[in-house]
DNA sequence: GTCTATAAAGGGATAGAC
DNA sequence: GTCTATCCCTTTATAGAC
């Protein structure tokens, strides 16, 4: 490991650190800057700015969610999906006030520090994909996982907001959740809901939200997209 | 209009010009209270905070979502969804940045200066109720109105993001997701549909999200309640 | 009680030396 | 790559005027 990624990770495993203590808010750049031993300036050098260690840490955040999902068992669909979604809310437990500081980030389009900005674009890929193999040979695969995908991000708000000892509240809402939607997926299989799947994968891309026309997306990531809508 | 009544609208107006002008972090207390004839310390005993701003715009544009979708004539349930979308993208038409701005909060759920926080519950209500009022009888009124409001929370989002000129591709995302829905919305009538919908309505109830039990809730708003998830 | 001006603290970000 | 010095900003504290 070079030089640069020591002292990288040493700034952000201090300003995670901090922030996980502190708050985002009550932890100033100085203060990230003493715990990983050195000056503001140079703190500043390796991180454009105070956001974009938070955006370091989503990046972080999705190998240890792969690795998470991967050292699952794998089980029926529903258990696939539970899988998915309850080791990302294991994995941010702690991390209430880290996901606010992220979430704000949503609000400025055209700063690259932005959770659906281009810059981060591989990792809302990378966190389809893990929805996308728990689907496995499920029709529609893509535009469902993206569904699911976005089911996520709601879930992610609302456990910002939980306070509920454990985030008990937020467990439940995603265990009802897919009580009510895995049903709904598993009959995208019937041929009645071909036009209606048609229809709503046309739509969503219109609107850049799905890649369009792939009904069977192939391994490899990230292959003709025209637009950068996120 | 008392003194201080007039004094805010004047310090309000004056920031929303800017906002829109220069941006929300291009503008500075400064610059706004200059703008509206006094001193930056003075701004602040109106507005708690620059954010305050921000939400203070938010519930001004209710007022006048109120106003523009009662002036619209009445025709079927997807017309007059329709109309609360499109009147709603009317309003924020130049605003892209300054709701940016206002997304930006809902990562500080602490702060009271948060869209989902307790001090703007009021205006969350009367925006679910816009859409309550267009249901007209439809069954499952409230659920389906909160449904409605999350969707108009996700074409917010994905207006911010969108530079398509004229934001043509919102619009078309709106009428989209209408053909889409609406159907569904309007087979929660079907007899068929009970036992899912009591489910979901447990769900959502159990999340907080939905005021429980009230199969046909009264013509005024917030009767008893008594969970503050938002 | 309502409002305003002034001063200064404290933090994010940058410039330029080393 | 790293440091020091510095700019500009939000926000708070204070002291008083209408």
């Amino acid at each position: 490991m070079s030089k640069r990624d020591e002292t990288r990770e040493r700034i952000l495993d201090a300003a995670l650190a901090l922030f996980r203590e502190r708050g985002f808010d009550g932890t100033t750049m100085r203060d990230v800057a003493d715990a990983a031993g050195l000056s503001a300036g140079a703190a500043y050098y390796h991180f454009a700015s105070k956001e974009a260690l938070v955006l370091a840490y989503y990046a972080r955040q999705m190998d240890e969610h792969e690795a998470a999902v991967a050292a699952t068992s794998e089980g029926d669909l529903r258990a696939r999906l539970a899988a998915v979604f309850h080791t990302k809310l294991d994995l941010v437990k702690g991390d209430r006030r880290l996901l606010g500081a992220l979430l704000r980030t949503v609000g400025s389009p055209e700063s690259d520090a932005s959770v659906f900005g281009p810059a981060t674009r591989d990792v809302r890929e990378r966190s389809v994909a893990l929805f996308e193999r728990a689907l496995d040979e499920s029709p529609e695969r893509h535009l469902v996982a993206v569904a699911f995908w976005a089911l996520l991000l709601g879930v992610l708000v609302y456990f910002i907001h939980d306070d509920s000892p454990g985030a008990r509240r937020t467990r439940a809402l995603v265990d009802d959740a897919l009580d009510l939607t895995v049903p709904v997926a598993s009959m995208a299989a019937l041929p009645l809901a071909a036009p209606l799947l048609r229809r709503l994968g046309d739509a969503l891309a219109r609107a850049g939200l799905v890649t369009p026309g792939s009904p069977k997306p192939p391994r490899a990531r990230a292959s003709a997209r025209s637009r950068g809508r996120p």
